[in-house]
RNA sequence: GGGCGUUUAGCUCAGUUGGUUAGAGCAUCUGCCUUACAAGCAGAGGGUCUGGAGUUCGAGUCUCUAAACGCCCACCA
């Protein structure tokens, strides 16, 4: 057996574990085994680029659930995979032919995809690889990408299914227009910033009059798909326009002044302009007055052949030209300045054009309502944690509309539609007979990813896996997908299974800088987390990762907490080195004939356990990171083994260090899995071959030794109390000790390295008293008392003082000694009984000299 | 406009169902190369928990209220 290294070295740690682990299966599923399942599907990450730190968190709590899960004895599968992200790989793609001086649509579908399926495997092979350096237990061997067989079998399945259901129609809708990607965008997809814009009252001139009506608006380029102005009915200073027409400015045609519930009196002017085809309220007032539909802009954004002169022109130069006309026709009666919130993609960065289009939806009400239904019902229903953001799903359920589904790109999965004049066909396969061409289009990369829990099972085969492992037991992801990815898997697990797709969902936040600002290229503050396992090792990454926050909050990104982790390690390890340097030889752990501080570091312990699992049984791994770190630094390192250093000839002392720290690296190795094995690979004693595949510590109560843990709790504190007034007093080492109590002080003489300074008599030296409760002891020394010291003992005294007041106060109080529990009043009660003991020796004190 | 979150030590964060005198890491100060660890050891200082009101024997924790910061959703012709 090779002994530990001097140094802990992370690399050297680190290098090559993972190959040895795939290679002897350990992260596969036991498919036929018989033992419980914990599946958790891995959120796939696009792969448009490699991973981030935000995905080096959100697979590390992930990993931690796993091993943890594994060790506690359930067949576990976290199943990996990649997402093909449509329009954002699409994007990358399209950028990377540009720069090399292809145009998209010259190089044609076929090659384009080809070009996808090249970045795909690259970024594909790169994420493999990062997650090999995280060290994740994920089960290659079921690995899945959006864009496979499999998927693409389960997405035509849902459409087909749905489109005959009712539940997926076309139809002519106003959508989202990236004009940049050329293609619908859902809801989810645009996101509204501000802008600094402006209400441009315009001066629509009645038909053979010369009154006329002001009519604000942010967007008066449109005014060419303008077919009418609403007012509202009960808007008395219109009515007498009701019925009229109005000249369109510039265009010179009149359309009708009519009256529409959308017109809001109180709003602007309350005289609303109408553009049907760029306005989804506009829209329903064009159906509800049948309307004609003016489309002004071409797929790229700029104006079309009705915008007349200003054809060809993009929507700003148009509008700045057109507003300048406006001026010199006398139109223009007033520019108010406006901040507004203006939608923009979510991928490309554009502002969205509002765009009638013929697109395919699917029809949300039925479905979300009945996930309201289910989360009604607590056995059922998808278990947020935090439970906060089970509102964030319930809130999309109630107010979703129509999810937009068809997409005018190239990658992604075809929508299984073909056309003939005008007949329609959905099907799994393409239809018999000459003349069907396919829809051109392809679905929003939400569409497949929504069957992430199932379809990556074989769902829509009945297979076994499915059987086994639906509905999966959790998920993991941030507050930021809900919307996107968390409420639509809801919606299609339910229906589809009729079952939640995952029983519970564990929710993290966002990881920013340091400042508090989100990571941005622009901001150049982005911090590649493969950079900090290069400095601290994946460990290290990790443990802070999952013990930073609480669950559900956001991050800032500290690498000094990295290297406290790293420290943390190096703590773990060298104490591993003190331990397997003085086991060598056991041949096994007998815990028969304990000493004291035996008993008192397994009672510690078994409670540490029983702690730690409570926490990440509700996936609390701050909680439960930062009570495995208490217990091995302050308790087994600080005290245990300066103790043990007495006896390290003695069995009991090796078995306890063996089983302690061996309990250690087990609670551990869900954190740190590489460094936890490498010290588990030197133990002289192990259950299996390797850590992860051992069972997790359980509390042991026949080693809670109540008593014992007290009697060591109270000499550890005297120790304590002892230090504080030698470091305080600068006393020597030359100071003698006579203990007052009786009890056997082994442990004390022992930590504070008292041998040959005990005497039996008083000394003639200044004295000091030390006491904890059972423990009484009067240390003697030469020194001659200062200033300093009496105001330091006089301080003691009315700190003491103010305590007993305020205890004496508080149990004279009848109302809390008859209401509160008798534990807390009981508690008070031995806690005062002491101070004023305390108080009447440091009185006496004062007399000694 | 609707909703949610945060506000605790100089900094970053914990704080379970209300219960001893509110914790950790980092930073600071003092003393130590004590043979696992100086990336360490020992000791110390430092917060009344954003403000106000209430419930309670008892509030960082529950209720109401105000403020600052942040996020989500919706709307803005």
């Amino acid at each position: 057996m090779k002994e530990l290294d001097k140094k802990y070295n992370h690399e050297e740690v680190e290098n090559g574990k993972y190959e040895t682990w795939l290679k002897k299966n350990l992260f596969k599923c036991e498919e036929e085994s018989s033992k419980k399942p914990f599946c958790i599907v891995l959120p796939p990450p696009n792969v448009t680029g490699v991973l981030h730190l935000g995905h080096a968190w959100n697979v590390t709590l992930q990993d931690i659930i796993i091993r943890y899960k594994k060790m506690e004895g359930y067949d576990c599968l976290w199943l990996p995979g990649m997402d093909h992200a449509a329009i954002a790989t699409e994007a990358k793609v399209v950028k990377r032919l540009k720069d090399k001086g292809i145009n998209k649509y010259e190089y044609g579908r076929e090659k384009f995809l080809e070009a996808c399926w090249d970045w795909t495997k690259e970024h594909g092979d790169i994420i493999r690889e990062q997650w090999a350096k995280l060290g994740i237990a994920l089960d290659y061997s079921k690995e899945r990408f959006t864009l496979d067989e499999g998927l693409s079998k389960a997405v035509r399945k849902v459409f087909v299914d749905y489109y005959n259901e009712g539940l997926i129609y076309r139809g002519e809708k106003i959508i989202n227009w990236d004009p940049e990607a050329k293609t619908a965008l859902s809801n989810e997809e645009v996101i509204y910033k501000e802008v600094e814009g402006a209400f441009y009252h315009l001066k629509y001139k009645l038909e053979d009059s010369d009154e006329y009506l002001d009519v604000a608006t942010t967007r008066p380029e449109t005014l060419f798909g303008d077919t009418a102005v609403a007012v509202n009915e009960n808007d008395k200073r219109y009515q007498k326009f009701v019925g009229k027409n109005v000249i369109l400015p510039i265009v010179n045609k009149p359309i009708p002044v009519i009256t529409d519930e959308h017109a809001d009196m109180e709003k602007g002017t309350g005289v609303v302009k109408i553009t049907p085809a760029h306005d989804p309220n506009d829209f329903e007032v064009g159906n509800r007055h049948q309307l004609e539909r003016i489309v002004v802009l071409n797929d790229d954004g700029t104006m079309n052949e009705n915008a007349g002169i200003y054809q060809g022109m993009s929507r700003e130069a148009c509008r700045e030209k057109l507003v300048k006309d406006l001026e010199e026709q006398g139109l223009l009666l007033q520019i108010e300045p406006l901040k507004h919130e203006v939608g923009h993609s979510e991928r490309t960065g554009v502002m969205v054009e509002p765009m009638i289009k013929k697109q395919w939806f699917v029809r949300m009400r039925p479905l979300a309502d009945h996930v309201l239904e289910v989360q009604k019902d607590k056995k059922k229903k998808v278990n947020f944690v935090p439970s906060r953001y089970e509102k964030t799903m319930n809130h999309w359920m109630e107010i979703t509309y129509d999810w937009c589904i068809s997409r005018q790109l190239w990658w992604g999965h075809r929508i299984p539609a073909w056309y003939k004049e005008d007949e329609v066909y959905v099907g799994m396969e393409a239809p018999k007979g000459d003349g069907w061409v396919q829809d051109e289009d392809v679905l929003d990369t939400w569409f497949s990813s929504a069957l992430w829990p199932f379809a990556t099972l074989g769902w829509p085969d009945n297979t076994k896996l499915l059987e086994k492992y639906y509905p999966n037991q959790c998920l993991v992801t941030g507050y930021d997908i809900i919307p996107f990815w968390v409420n639509r898997m809801t919606f299609q697990g339910e229906k589809l299974l009729g079952q939640r797709p995952f029983e519970d969902v564990l929710i993290h936040g966002l990881i920013r800088d340091k400042l508090g600002r989100k990571f941005s290229k622009s901001l150049g503050n982005g911090i590649d987390p493969f950079d900090m396992i290069d400095s601290y090792g994946a460990d290290a990454l990790r443990y802070y990762l999952a013990s930073d926050v609480a669950p559900g909050t956001d991050m800032r990104f500290d690498e000094e907490k990295i290297k406290a982790a790293w420290n943390f390690i190096n703590k773990l390890w060298n104490a591993s080195r003190f331990v397997l340097t003085n086991i060598q030889g056991l041949q096994k752990i007998s815990l028969d004939y304990l000493k004291n501080e035996d008993k008192w570091i397994l009672t510690k312990l078994e409670k540490t356990i029983h702690e730690v699992k409570k926490f990440m049984d509700k996936y609390q791994f701050n909680n439960a990171a930062s009570t495995i770190y208490e217990f091995t630094w302050n308790y087994f390192c600080d005290y245990y083994i300066e103790i043990a250093k007495y006896s390290l000839d003695q069995e009991s002392t090796k078995s306890t260090l063996c089983y302690v720290l061996t309990s250690v690296l087990k609670m551990l190795q869900p954190f740190m899995p590489f460094v936890t094995e490498e010290i588990y690979s030197h133990m002289p004693i192990k259950e299996e071959a390797c850590l992860m595949t051992c069972s997790y510590p359980k509390q042991v109560k026949k080693y809670i030794f109540e008593k014992e843990e007290e009697a060591v709790d109270d000499a550890i504190e005297f120790v304590r109390r002892f230090r504080n007034i030698k470091a305080e007093n600068n006393m020597s080492k030359e100071l003698k000790v006579m203990f007052d109590t009786e009890d056997d002080n082994n442990i004390i003489v022992k930590m504070l390295k008292l041998d040959g300074n005990i005497v039996k008599q008083p000394l003639g030296m200044k004295a000091y008293k030390v006491f904890s409760k059972y423990i009484k002891a009067t240390i003697f020394f030469e020194r001659v008392e200062t200033e300093a010291d009496k105001v330091l003992k006089e301080n003691q005294i009315q700190v003491l003082k103010a305590s007993i007041e305020r205890r004496e106060k508080l149990l004279a109080n009848e109302n809390y000694v008859k209401k509160a529990p008798e534990k807390i009043v009981e508690l008070d009660r031995q806690k005062l009984a002491e101070e004023k003991k305390k108080l009447e020796e440091l009185l006496k004190d004062e007399s000694i000299d």
